[in-house]
RNA sequence: GGUGAGGUGGCUGAGUGGUCGAAAGCAACGGUUUUGAAAACCGUCGAGGGUUCAUAGCCCUCCCAGGGUUCAAAUCCCUGCCUCACCGCCA
């Protein structure tokens, strides 16, 4: 959420820089609430102010034994005037907040221009696609060929975009994961956690996914409103929702592996082949709350931690700078991380890192109290795929692929596959 | 699932329907003292919002959440959520 403050004293200077991400906000709609809101809550609480006093009144001529008659009679008058007031102004600020809750976080100015994808920035490579002495073949037919991965089992017992991983397929997906949670928390300063993968609305209000994107999660049936999380961004960013932390302890950075849960509504048709798009994934994400002047820098600091997996796993890609129509809506700033695939002879995302500068925080209540005896701050909150879990799998098939039909196993996973060095049928 | 107890400020913890936004303690912050620190002493010290140039004043809201009773609710009533204890069941 942006701050109501901005949206009363700078709201063409807001609407300028939302238009970078092509939105469009609606300012005549926006003032005019606004003017009605002042109005009405001024009204309101100078009713409020009067029953208060009128009640302390009553209060002392009882005590002091007068009749009390004429006070209650000229209080009554008063009192219904107020509840009326009071009920059309909280209409008129859930509708407020209705607005205020379905606009997007405002791009940082270093945010590239662009409506689409091919619009975002490319910052740097790493690594050299590979030649092949053979025509490289994509995970799906690499995988199906060991015999270890298998979608038709998976479409039976469940439905399209899932997969069965068995043997040492199976262990792969785990040595990934552990190797990066691995790599985080003793290499980058990250503490581990492990967190619900049902989440209450709140939790998704508080990071954004909420009200606008219900149509892209899962709802659980039952009395509860749960929903399976999205990404672990949600349940880990929401255990500072209503928390005020002392400064001192700040930066706080967690580290969570999880799986996620999408229902791809909307992506019908996309990446329907293989493991790519899957409305089940693993994922180990990283999440960081600082002051918001260190945001820039820990969000800097943030890719590097993706990007050195992929550094150590020997997986070349790139990084790119999203432009303003492709950041997310409750993201600052994005950097995706692409990983070379050779069997689509293309980079594919494998990671996001986004700053949400106090858009998050704002949503949440999440606070630091800086030293010394000053009022709380919103905090920065900034998150990434450090890395998507099926992702790096699909790459590390695809990019050590032998012409034999095996996979070599890279030498950062050797310590995690129990001797396995190679997969094959 | 059953029974009982309870949810109050950063934390612990008092609170008879009417100057209670709330005692006390801890923590924090400012100061005195000290070469410095600790201790001691004095003082400050919840959050959100409105109005405003104002982080000045004034005002409003908030004692888990939502309803209700009342001129007046932290305090009484109902519902929900959560926590704790014991019992039952269970990975």
């Amino acid at each position: 959420m942006l701050d109501p403050k901005l949206l009363r004293n700078a709201l063409d200077d807001i609407a300028n820089k939302l238009a970078v991400r092509g939105y469009e906000l609606d300012t005549a709609t926006l003032r005019e609430l606004e003017e009605q809101r002042k109005t009405l809550q001024v009204e309101t609480q100078n009713l409020q102010s009067e029953k208060n006093a009128s009640a302390k009144l009553i209060g002392r001529a009882k005590a002091a034994g007068e009749d009390i008659a004429p006070l209650l009679k000229a209080v009554e008058e008063c009192g219904s005037k107020l509840s009326l007031c009071e009920d059309s102004l909280r209409a008129l600020q859930t509708k407020l907040n209705d607005v205020l809750m379905a606009i997007p976080n405002v791009p940082h100015e270093s945010v590239p221009e662009g409506q689409t994808e091919d619009d975002n920035v490319e910052l740097r490579t790493w690594g050299e696609p590979k030649e092949y002495a053979f025509e490289p073949k994509d995970h799906v037919d690499i995988g199906e060929n060991v015999g270890l991965l298998d979608f038709e089992t998976a479409a039976k017992i469940t439905g399209s975009r899932f997969a069965v991983m068995k043997g040492p397929m199976a262990r792969l997906h785990r040595a990934l994961a552990q190797f990066m949670l691995d790599t985080h928390t003793q290499e980058h300063g990250y503490e581990e956690v492990n967190v619900p993968f049902m989440v209450n609305p709140d939790s998704l209000r508080g990071t954004g996914q909420l009200p606008k994107f219900e149509e892209d999660l899962y709802k659980l049936r039952g009395n509860r409103e749960l929903y399976l999380i999205p990404t672990a961004e949600v349940p880990v960013t929401n255990m500072l929702r209503d928390e005020i932390v002392p400064e001192q302890e700040l930066p706080l950075k967690f580290t969570s592996h999880t799986p996620c849960f999408r229902s791809e509504a909307g992506s019908a048709g996309r990446d329907v082949r293989g493991m790519i798009r899957q409305h089940q994934f693993e994922k180990v994400e990283l999440v960081q709350f600082v002051k918001p002047e260190d945001s820039y820098e820990a969000l800097d600091g943030l890719l590097a931690a993706a990007e050195a997996i992929l550094q150590k796993l020997e997986l070349p890609y790139r990084v790119v700078t999203l432009c303003g129509g492709d950041i997310g809506f409750s993201a600052a700033k994005t950097y995706d991380i692409e990983v070379w695939l050779p069997g689509q002879q293309k980079y594919r995302e494998i990671s996001s890192c986004s700053n949400f500068e106090d858009f998050q925080a704002r949503r949440m209540q999440a606070r630091f109290r800086p030293t010394g005896s000053k009022k709380p701050e919103l905090l920065h909150t900034l998150n990434g795929s450090g890395l998507a879990v099926g992702r790096t799998l699909v790459a590390v098939l695809e990019n050590y692929q032998n012409e034999d039909g095996s996979i070599s196993i890279p030498e950062a996973l050797l310590p995690y596959m129990g001797g396995v060095t190679e997969i094959s049928s």
